[in-house]
DNA sequence: TTTTGAGTTGTTCGA
DNA sequence: GTCGAACAACTCAAA
């Protein structure tokens, strides 16, 4: 019997965001769905887990119970209390590793601690046994004289009153067979050009399984044996280069769940205390962070991941680097915001990998972005979006401008402007801050920090 | 215990 | 326009 308890509060410090909560309706839809079509029911109930798990083994006389293990620490706590719970009163608890291709506990160095460096971190997962797939689900569900009660998807009221989410459907097929495309359609062919094309955003050519994989809609072992299968006919594994710089990036996800496992507080502390003391800068309206969220800062490249984010509930990876760059190094924002913004617009929201990229960013995690790697947001436009494809469609009052004030309108002479129908500080932003400037200050900032450091 | 080599994704400056 | 160096030490992992 296939059960799934919605329990807000049992997400702890976490409760899912407002982008996270229309992926789970739409793919809690798509499942009971499927499952119906077997023959079976998914039932959903609310509250709080241990409660409704003893409902139902109440109701049902169910003699054990089985679920797919989840990594965040306070979810590790709760289900760690369910489980023992239920040995207890002599009930069968048993999970698995359904999410990822090496469990954290399983992982560590000749010292017995946790990698916290990436490279060494993969080496030795790779020379590890191979992650073998799982098995395929039911194709028909055992028919059960009686279901027990379930109460209806729209009573866990995760749709967004307003219509906010609207562009996510377009976008998006939520749901194993939706996953089950994206792998497929992206293991053709896109993932042999991985390693050049994923770094331009204009172009298909990342994999965009992310929310797939985050809602276990499809696991790293799928994804791992679909890689595998390609150059299975020739022997060669990885099949491509592309192949293989992907396989590290599933890399940096199982990376991410092991420092999560392992540095509990990292999700709002920096894993490198000395940041404890970093000079963020004041904000105190809050007009900063809010130009940044709104896609508003003036330097077309943020806005436009700014502003797809919204849109779509996804940001290009490349994009997210200059976003995050540019809110902890030019605007001097706390990491921890980012953070939030990310957790409560984005449909992949993660607590592992959203905790590992934004102390990547900010410079404070492990294996971070030194604190003197500071995207410069014009070049990196001009290079990973050179003929502005990506800027035009998410930033269409700029769209009339030629590529080469595209990514920095406020340098073009006023002719060029007017003709594109542009006027600074009307219908698009002067920049929010001096690039230059910026810079200065963020390096001057990290100087600070090492001066200040204890002994 | 000490030593050694190495480390996701960049930018700027000056020759 | 192109290229190498500086940015700045610091920490980790393994020998």
């Amino acid at each position: 019997m296939p059960v799934f308890i919605w329990d807000d509060a049992g997400e702890g410090d976490w409760a899912l965001g407002g982008a996270s909560q229309w992926w789970l309706h739409q793919s809690l839809a798509v499942l009971g769905t499927e499952i119906r079509e077997r023959g079976g029911q998914l039932i959903l109930r609310r509250g709080d887990s241990a409660k409704e798990l003893e409902r139902l083994i109440e109701s049902t006389g169910a003699d054990a119970v089985y679920w797919s293990r989840r990594y965040e620490p306070s979810i590790r706590q709760r289900d760690a209390g369910i489980k023992s719970t239920l040995k207890k009163r002599g009930i069968e608890a048993q999970s698995f590793n359904g999410a990822l291709l090496h469990e954290p506990h399983t992982i560590q160095n000749k010292q017995g601690r946790p990698f916290q460096v990436f490279t060494p971190y993969w080496r030795h997962c790779l020379v590890l046994a191979k992650p073998e797939p799982g098995g395929d689900a039911p194709t028909r569900w055992p028919a059960l004289g009686r279901w027990p009660e379930s109460v209806s998807l729209d009573d866990f009221g995760l749709m967004p009153a307003l219509g906010w989410a609207s562009g996510f459907q377009s976008v998006w097929q939520p749901g194993e067979s939706g996953a089950r495309q994206a792998l497929t359609a992206f293991a053709k062919s896109v993932i042999d050009g991985y390693a050049r094309a994923r770094d331009f955003p204009a172009e298909r050519g990342t994999s965009r399984l992310s929310p797939h994989l985050h809602w276990g809609e499809i696991s790293p072992r799928q994804v791992w044996a679909a890689v595998k299968a390609k150059g299975a006919d020739r022997g060669i594994f990885p099949p491509s280069k592309g192949a293989q710089v992907f396989l590290a990036e599933i890399g940096w996800r199982e990376f991410a769940y092991q420092l999560l496992f392992h540095f509990e507080s990292t999700p709002t502390q920096p894993l490198r205390e000395q940041f404890r003391q970093f000079p963020w800068r004041d904000d105190p309206a809050g007009k900063l962070l809010k130009s940044w969220q709104l896609g508003q800062t003036g330097y077309p490249i943020v806005d436009a991941g700014m502003r797809q984010l919204w849109t779509t509930g996804w940001m290009h990876n490349r994009v997210r680097m200059v976003v995050g760059s540019f809110l902890v190094k030019h605007l001097r924002l706390p990491w921890q915001r980012g953070a939030e913004w990310f957790w409560d617009t984005l449909l992949d929201a993660d607590l592992a990998s959203n905790t590992l990229g934004w102390q990547w960013s900010a410079g404070c995690g492990a294996d971070a972005a030194p604190y003197f790697r500071i995207f410069a947001p014009v070049l990196q436009g001009r290079k990973f979006d050179g003929d502005g494809d990506y800027v035009r469609k998410w930033v269409p009052e700029i769209a009339r401008l030629s590529d080469k004030f595209l990514h920095a309108p406020w340098e073009a002479p006023a002719g060029v402007l007017a003709n594109a129908g542009i006027e600074l500080g009307r219908n698009y932003p002067r920049p929010v801050v001096d690039h230059g400037e910026a810079r200065a200050a963020a390096l001057a900032a990290y100087k600070m920090l090492r001066e200040t450091r204890p002994n």
